[in-house]
DNA sequence: TCTGGGGTCCTAGGACCC
DNA sequence: TCTGGGGTCCTAGGACCC
């Protein structure tokens, strides 16, 4: 009798527990895909693809192209003959709808919750923290937060909720694992619950175990979720580098220690890197492209208001004879610290411009460049150098004058000289869809 | 012919200082 | 003959994520 009133006690304690730290992640369905799908009700129940930038390898997969076995990040001239042959619909990426899109999905679910309990984790994922929320009620809010981003957004979405990131990470992934049975939405908020969702979940799925921990693991016979939280802290400080695996064990076990992070921080690194569509061998066009990639680079700089005091640029080379499994050639970089942080474009291609000129080698081919902006301060706080005078005023007003344009009319309108006119580098995308809901011009008619 | 792009955090080890 | 050691900063590189 006693050790029942305990027990159950003990049951209260780890629900009480539980309910003030409960956290979910909510994310969208196969999002690029059902972005395109969005404005061509026609393509339900069709099976649709998205390629990466230049048409490269598919990045999203609609539910009937998973069905037809088509992998993620498989190259698209590759599979080319089997999705023309199947009827696979094929999209190129649209970020500029993808971003507007997403930027609803998270507004609407903010506007559920009280402040600061959302963490936009990425373009189509947010982690939730819950613990205002009692244990009775908890099913009914989640259930509350999908239905009303479905019907507002038209996006489908799937949650998943637990005493951790690690944990609510894994129920999501359950969730749509059998989407009939959960409606994509699944709640562990008992000991025995979360038991049987490890037991369910092999290692390399869980987040934060990549191919290399995924591999180590492997070693020691250990293959589920539940097993390898059963192994000792040492083992994972040791092996699964340091403080991050003592961490993944931590919230693997219920123990919260990866915190919600509600800020939208700003970023400590910003770059520019693309694929050429052909092959170059002329310094000039990749100089060209170079210093089209810092001026996309300078601009989101400028969006968040930061200067930059540290500049790389690579190159890589084209490898000709590829072995079976592909890999890409390092890259050749070279970096400078500029005297004086900043976000001015037509100073950054100059010195981006003199990189390029050190790292190229006259007669090699290149497939890929791109800048990279680290060491990034607040713009407001730039310290002046009494050699390099910062920009002054005009020059910074000119600036978000140029973005301005560029941002609201795509395709840089307003561009510097030296990223030039042919611009045989540029991107491969043949299957653009339209900007619908970013530009005036390609909205969607209703007749 | 054709295989994405943009981020974060952490660690190890060297340089430097006292 | 015997030539320290601890702290800090910086950087490159490795691992991970979507």
């Amino acid at each position: 009798m006693l050790r029942n009133l305990l027990k159950s006690k003990f049951l209260i304690g780890v629900i009480v527990l539980l309910r003030f730290t409960m956290k979910a992640i909510i994310d969208c369905n196969n999002f690029y895909c059902s972005c395109e799908r969005l404005f061509k009700p026609w393509l339900k129940n069709i099976p649709v693809v998205v390629l990466s930038n230049n048409d490269g390898c598919i990045i999203s997969r609609s539910d009937e192209a998973k069905k037809l076995g088509l992998k993620m990040a498989a190259p698209y001239f590759m599979v080319k003959p089997f999705l023309e042959k199947q009827g696979v619909q094929v999209f190129s990426s649209n970020y500029a709808l993808y971003g507007d899109l997403s930027k609803r999905v998270m507004e609407t679910i903010a506007s559920i919750l009280p402040e600061n309990c959302i963490e936009v984790y990425s373009v189509d994922e947010a982690f939730l923290d819950l613990s205002n929320v009692s244990p009775i009620e908890l099913n009914d809010v989640v259930k509350n937060i999908k239905d009303t981003v479905e019907l507002w957004t038209g996006i489908a979405v799937s949650i998943g909720v637990a005493p951790t990131k690690t944990l609510s990470k894994i129920a999501n992934h359950l969730a749509k694992t059998n989407k009939e049975k959960s409606n994509c939405l699944l709640v562990l908020d008992t000991p025995d619950k979360i038991a049987a969702a490890l037991k369910r979940t092999p290692v390399d799925e869980i987040w934060g175990i990549g191919k290399q921990f995924a591999a180590k693991i492997e070693k020691l016979n250990v293959k589920t979720g539940y097993e390898l939280q059963l192994m000792p802290e040492e083992w994972f400080r040791k092996n699964l580098g340091g403080v991050v695996g003592v961490r993944l064990l931590h919230e693997l076990q219920g123990s919260p220690s990866i915190g919600i992070d509600e800020q939208l921080s700003t970023k400590k690194m910003v770059s520019c890197t693309r694929r050429f569509e052909r092959p170059l061998t002329d310094l000039k066009f990749i100089k060209e492209a170079v210093a089209t990639y810092v001026s996309r680079a300078a601009e989101k700089l400028r969006r968040q208001q930061s200067a930059v005091k540290t500049l790389s640029v690579f190159i890589i080379p084209k490898e000709f004879k590829r072995g079976k499994v592909y890999k890409p050639l390092e890259p050749v970089t070279t970096q400078m610290k500029l005297p004086v942080a900043t976000s001015r474009t037509n100073e950054l291609i100059k010195q981006a411009l003199i990189l390029v000129e050190q790292i190229f080698k006259e007669g090699a081919t290149y497939e890929k460049a791109g800048v990279i902006f680290s060491d990034l301060t607040p713009d407001s706080s730039l310290q002046g150098n009494f050699f390099s005078p910062q920009a002054g005023f005009g020059q910074r007003y000119l600036m978000s004058q140029v973005d301005n344009v560029n941002f609201s009319m795509r395709n840089e309108k307003v561009k510097f000289a030296s990223a030039g006119v042919a611009k045989p580098w540029k991107m491969k995308q043949e299957f653009l869809s339209s900007g619908y809901t970013t530009r005036w011009n390609e909205l969607r008619l209703i007749s």
